[in-house]
This record gives structure tokens, sequence and C-alpha cells, in this order.
RNA sequence: GGCCCCAUCGUCUAUCGGUUAGGACAUCAGGUUUUCAUCCUGGAAAGCGGGGUUCGACUCCCCGUGGGGUCACCA
């Protein structure tokens, strides 16, 4: 039975990077109907918090990557097996204490416990790279730990590894060069060998390793800004990993069902924003009316949603057009903040000079259209924009697209920029859209 | 610097010795119902260099070059 795992250290926010390795080990599990276990690796106990710690299980959790262990399992509960490997392996001679000066603490002088190195070469399979091939020499007798009651990083992991049968470790490339000194522990202490796929790194546009330093790294950050979990899900997973045929879109679900660790990659992928908005907007588009609206409402500024005509039956009708323009949910906040829906819930104060269709000669000309439309949406069906459409479109020809259709959008929004008029007239209704052509006529006579 | 890993359009990638080197994002041009957005169509855009191996290399090998990772009593 396949077992892998996301042994996450609570020192700091959930990274991007720790979503995606977990992401390949709950896909890899999955798709082999294996075990993946969730680890806590505080052993560090100045950096770790439980704040973090709380953090990064609720947002593994909220992206769908759930664990298979109903307790979390804690390096810092767990000091007395470490303890007991600790002392085994002094017994057998592999491990020693050593009375050095603490390096934690200058000055005092401290019992830390060395890996006797045989000084060998190690060569491992990686599942994505292939044999790789070291000599341990170079690094000495490695701490295994502060004292036998402090166990550090290499320490536990391998011993943690053993004790819950992990299988298969992937990890980010970084841990290659860790992978030699936890071998050379396990056959100090005589375990079996996992195997180990190091994952291609997330870069940064620079190359290098995707930190603070290049913007956002927290997934928190990114679910603020209105990334959909299941858009994080399928673009991390395809940065680095190729399903083999030119499908993009994956949900979690098939995500398990295709996953092949041999179309994982080797070379460092770059986090691009652009392609990442793309996957989002695509997410965002196969959610139901129902759900949308109610992210809709998360980001709506307090501001619109107190506006004289704001009902949520406009709001439900304006939804297609917020959706098309939308591709991470902030940017609702930007765009309603700025005014840009307010057409949909109060009368527009409309420039008189922007009424005028640029082909036209004066602001008078228009009068007429706009009376004329008022007089064909007497009898309109307002049912939908292409029905007040083609209530309308016979006249718009007769008159000229850009001669009719401005005025009225102008009239409808007093904007430059917005959707067409047969849209918002079907937002706003028949009242409100007679209400506001005949505003436009005011002005223009004035 | 030592050790290790990597190398196809700007970016993510397909190709697992024989292809007009394909797709997606971004970009450019044109089109659709006026503006914006959406959508549609089309275009431009790539095998790091040098040696081999082979009838034939993007593909296999070697050497360069370039990029990255790592060198803790952190994880």
């Amino acid at each position: 039975m396949i077992v892998t795992r996301i042994p996450p250290s609570p020192t700091g926010h959930l990274h991007i990077g720790t979503v995606r390795t977990a992401l390949f080990n709950y896909l890899f599990a999955r798709h082999h109907g294996g075990k993946f276990v969730f680890r806590s690796e505080d052993t560090d106990r100045t950096r770790s918090t439980k704040e973090f710690e709380n953090e990064i299980i609720s947002g593994l959790q909220a992206l769908g990557l759930n664990w298979d262990n109903e307790e979390i399992i804690r390096q810092s509960e767990r000091v007395d097996i470490y303890r007991r490997y600790l002392d085994e392996g002094i017994g057998k001679g592999v491990f020693y204490i050593s009375k050095e000066e603490s390096k934690q603490n200058p000055g005092e002088t401290v019992e830390v416990v060395r890996l006797k190195n045989p000084n060998k070469t190690i060569t491992f399979t990686d599942l994505i790279r292939g044999d790789i091939t070291f000599d341990t020499t170079e690094l000495g007798d490695i701490v295994v730990a502060r004292s036998l009651n402090d166990a550090l990083y290499h320490l536990t992991v391998v011993v943690d590894d053993f004790e819950m049968g992990v299988t298969h470790v992937l990890r980010g490339e970084d841990h290659i060069s860790n992978t030699p000194r936890q071998i050379l522990i396990q056959e100090a202490l005589g375990f079996g060998r996992p195997l180990y796929a190091h994952l291609p790194l997330i870069l940064a546009p620079d190359r290098s390793k995707m930190s603070k330093r290049h913007g956002a790294v927290a997934v928190s950050e990114y679910l603020d800004e209105g990334f959909l979990p299941a858009a994080i899900i399928n673009y991390l997973a395809l940065l680095g990993w190729n399903p083999g045929t030119d499908k993009e879109i994956f949900t979690l679900e098939e995500l398990v069902k295709d996953f092949d660790i041999s179309g994982v990659h080797k070379a460092g992928a770059i986090f691009d924003r652009q392609k990442f908005l793309w996957f989002n907007k695509q997410h965002l588009g196969s959610l139901s009316d129902e759900e949308y609206l109610k992210k809709v409402q998360d980001f709506l500024p307090e501001k619109v949603l107190t506006l004289p005509d704001f009902t949520e039956e406009r709001l439900l009708k304006l939804l297609p057009t917020i959706k098309e323009r939308t591709e991470a949910l902030g940017e609702i906040s930007t765009a309603a903040g700025a005014g840009e829906y307010d057409f949909a819930f109060k009368d527009p104060d409309v420039p008189t000079a922007m009424i005028r269709w640029k082909n036209d000669a004066s602001l008078e000309v228009v009068l007429p259209r706009l009376q004329k439309l008022l007089e064909l949406l007497e009898k309109t069906d307002f049912s939908s924009p292409d029905a007040i459409k083609n209530s309308l479109w016979d006249y718009v020809l007769s008159e000229g697209k850009g001669e009719v259709l401005w005025p009225f959008r102008v009239a409808l929004t007093g904007l430059e920029r917005s959707p067409d008029p047969f849209t918002v007239a079907y937002i706003i209704g028949p009242v409100d859209t007679k209400r506001r052509i005949k505003r436009a006529c005011v002005k223009i006579k004035e």
C-alpha cells in the first residue's frame, strides 16, 4: 500500500509551494488507492506556532487536500520516540554523544548527538530524475539531535517516515541534497528506504525560488484576492505536470484520476499570474448562478449594497456582466468601488456633451431618436436583452447603429464604457429605462 | 566556490530518432450589435553552443555555456 505524506513546518503561512507538494502527494496516493498523511514538523519550538499550524491545516483542507490520519501528528509530541531511537543508535554505536560548545548558545557546553559517518557513496533512485549519486564524506558527522530530548529534522523525518510506513517521499527539489543525509540515518538505524521523487520548484519570474520578495506566496493572499480553491489546485497541478493531452481544466477528482508521476517535469516552472488568472476565470465560469452570487456578495463593497435601487433581483441580472469581466473576485471590489456597476442601482449623472455620438454634428439631432426609442419601448418585451434588442433593431438599423445606440447607452449609464444598452435596459427594467431616457432628453433641452 | 539538479515560442508545455516542431496563457491584426468586456478568425513567436552515435537527431552520449538548488545544533 502506497503511503505519502505532507510534513509542513508551522513556522510561516501556508506557502503555495507547500500546497503544490501536498497536492502531488495527495494525487499520487489517491490515484493509487493509497494513504496520505499529514504531519506537523514542529521540532523547532522557537519558530513554530499554533497559529501557523492552524492556518496550514485549515488552508489545506479548504483546498480539498484531506488526509487520512484523524489525529494530527506532531513531532513535538513524539520526543520519547526519538529518544528511543537515539538511545538505540548510541547503543549500536552508529550515533555518539559529543561534548562541544553550543552553537545555539555560544559559551555553553552541550552534549549533541552525532551520526558516525561511514563516509560512503550513496546512490538513490529518484522517480523523476533517475539515479542520483552523492559522496557523503563531505557531510561529516551530522548532528542528529541537540540533546537526547531534542531531536533534529533529519532524524525526526527518518524516524517518522519509518514509523508511519511512508513508501513514497515526494518533495521539493530543494530537498535533493538532504536525501543522502537521511539515507545515512536510515541505514544506521536499519530502516528500509522509501522511494523518492523530487518535484521541480515553483519559480519567480527571475527564475529563482519563489519567495516573499517576489510577491504573494501565502495561499491566504490568493484566497483573499478571490482565487477559487479549485483554480489554485488546477493551476498548481499543471505547473510541472502534464497529463499528456491538451486538457487543461481539471477538477481535483479528475486530477486524481489522470495523475501519473511520469508526467512530472524535471525543470522548475515560473509561476505566471496571467495564466493563473485565466484558470481562475474558467473555474469561476463553471459556478452556478447561486454559487456565483454568494461569491459576488462577499466582494461587493457596502456602498453598492446601499445604492437607492439596489435589489438582489437586479444583482442577479447583473451577474453575467460581472462574470464576463472578472478573472479574480477581488476585481469586483475594485470595479464596483470605482462605480463601474452603479448604473444598475441608481440613475446616472449624465454629462450632457457625452450624449452626442461622435458622427453627429450636434447634440440636438439626438433628441428625436431618444423620443422614438421611448415610443418603441412602450410596447417592448423586457424579458431578456435579446427581446429588447429585437423590438428596437429595425429602428436602430434605419437610423444608424452608433447614432441610436451610443446616446441610448449613455442615457442609461452616463459612462464612456459600459455594457450594451440592451443589457443595461434589461437589468434596470422598463420603468427606470424610460425614466433615464426622459432625463437625458431634459438635459439636452436645457 | 564544492556538491547536486536542470535546459523546446516571452510563460506553461506536447514531441519519448523520421512532424510544415502541436496546444494553452500573454501579445498583435481583423471580425461580431455603437463604447468597454465577451466571443470568433488569423498572425508573429522556440529546439543554448560544440562535438559525437546514427541512413536520419529537439529527442541518445560527451564537453562547454547558462540557470537553479544546497552547503545549520532551521525545516
